[in-house]
DNA sequence: CAATTGTTCGACACTGTTGTTTAATTAAGG
DNA sequence: CCTTAATTAAACAACAGTGTCGAACAATTG
């Protein structure tokens, strides 16, 4: 159980400190995905890593600062995935096909599981998300497709966003629980896009047997000014 | 930060190991929610619950058996609070509204995040998710739904449960993190309520600009028979 | 080749947690 | 009132984790 080691040093460069950081980095996203922030331990991390803890306190002053740039690593590693190198304001092309995007997120968060729940994780409980850049840039192509010609009226922005993301990082999680080849995997990335897909055309409810249905029972004004 | 305490000894009645018993479970599942299985100390639960932690080792023999039944405790209120008492196969009348039961589920979400997180995060890492009470019956009604007459045809079942139910448990987590009042976080469990009935009904895309959309790019035939 | 710089390692002291035990205290129920 | 069970307090060994050192080490320079 506590015997798995991962050797690192393949070929013949010995030492490459770029990449020893980033090798802590990739075991603590791994790690912090299973086990949660409070459950990492630095000790676990430069043995699942292959090196020295002493090696990790040297890149890494505290165990609170891996695991903070260890977030910060993810996001960006998420961002360049999804997004490419898109200017980071994103103010641009309107004309990005939202299924594109959809499709990239989910098949990248299908093969990585764990960074798209670490991040995730991190999201939720961040009371200031907008310092987040795949946040920012994820929530900006939302937001204009909602206002764009092809969205049905009357999204809830917000509401959409998160909903979309939470499901998009959190379905391989259950499927990869219940799958244990690739190709069932890869079965399993077609199921949701192609679920998000017919949700999106034709939503859940057969409208006919659902005509009086009064929408806004005990709705809120639309306009939301919190606190 | 380690200051604070809960004076579990509210009038007179001082001795009460079945309520002792609660309180700590209840601590736990906080705990569980914020810190994850693998932060969680039984110190600090002792501590908060107001409890010397000779007595939750009274309780629990182990720490693993603390969590364990704390789990278990949590997919029972959780199946209480939603369900009722509904018999437990629930082979019963199908004409429960969904949007009932979305309601009742995503209020109680809201009021109590921790207890739809902890569960969650054990749903979504077990592997063999049979065994829980709380998700047999919402899975079985969920099925029930998509097999209805009221459902849209061709919707996939676990697909659908899985999305629905994490949406529902984690946007609260969102929200709350959002909204300090509770009037705030009654217009955030609106706006979500609002959001999921408008996405059941109308879905998101303008069908009109979507016409020669390839649903079935590169689908996989629907029977998913794994491994 | 030697000096310098930055990387890695092994050992150390310290803290906190677990699980166990033992003795003393306190309320509840027959 | 007296027995029983719950709770507390305290101490214990075993252990894992955190930070911090100084020394060994490699690679790049002069």
């Amino acid at each position: 159980m506590a015997t798995d080691e991962i050797k690192r040093k393949t070929g013949k460069g010995t030492r490459d400190p770029q990449k020893t950081r980033e090798a802590i980095m990739e075991v603590t996203g791994k790690l912090l995905a299973r086990d949660g922030p409070e459950g990492l331990s630095v000790s676990q991390v430069a043995q699942l890593a292959g090196v020295n803890r002493g090696t990790a306190y040297h890149h890494f002053p505290t165990r609170e600062q891996l695991i903070d740039e260890t977030i910060a690593w993810v996001s960006n590693t998420l961002r360049l995935e999804v997004f490419g190198d898109e200017p980071e304001d994103g103010s641009l092309e309107p004309r990005n096909k939202p299924r594109e995007i959809i499709e990239k997120l989910a098949s990248f968060a299908m093969e990585n599981p764990e960074l798209g729940r670490v991040w995730l994780r991190e999201l939720l409980s961040n009371s200031q998300p907008a310092s987040d850049p795949f946040w920012n840039m994820y929530k900006g192509h939302v937001d204009r497709f909602v206002e764009s010609e092809f969205s049905q009226p009357g999204i809830d922005s917000e509401v959409h966003a998160i909903t979309l993301i939470v499901t998009v990082f959190l379905w391989p999680v259950w499927a990869r629980a219940h799958t244990q080849s690739a190709a069932g995997r890869k079965r399993m990335a077609s199921r949701f896009t192609d679920e998000m897909l017919r949700l999106s055309l034709h939503g859940t409810l057969n409208k006919e047997k659902f005509q009086a249905l009064d929408v806004s029972s005990d709705s809120v004004p639309d306009a939301v000014i919190d606190e």
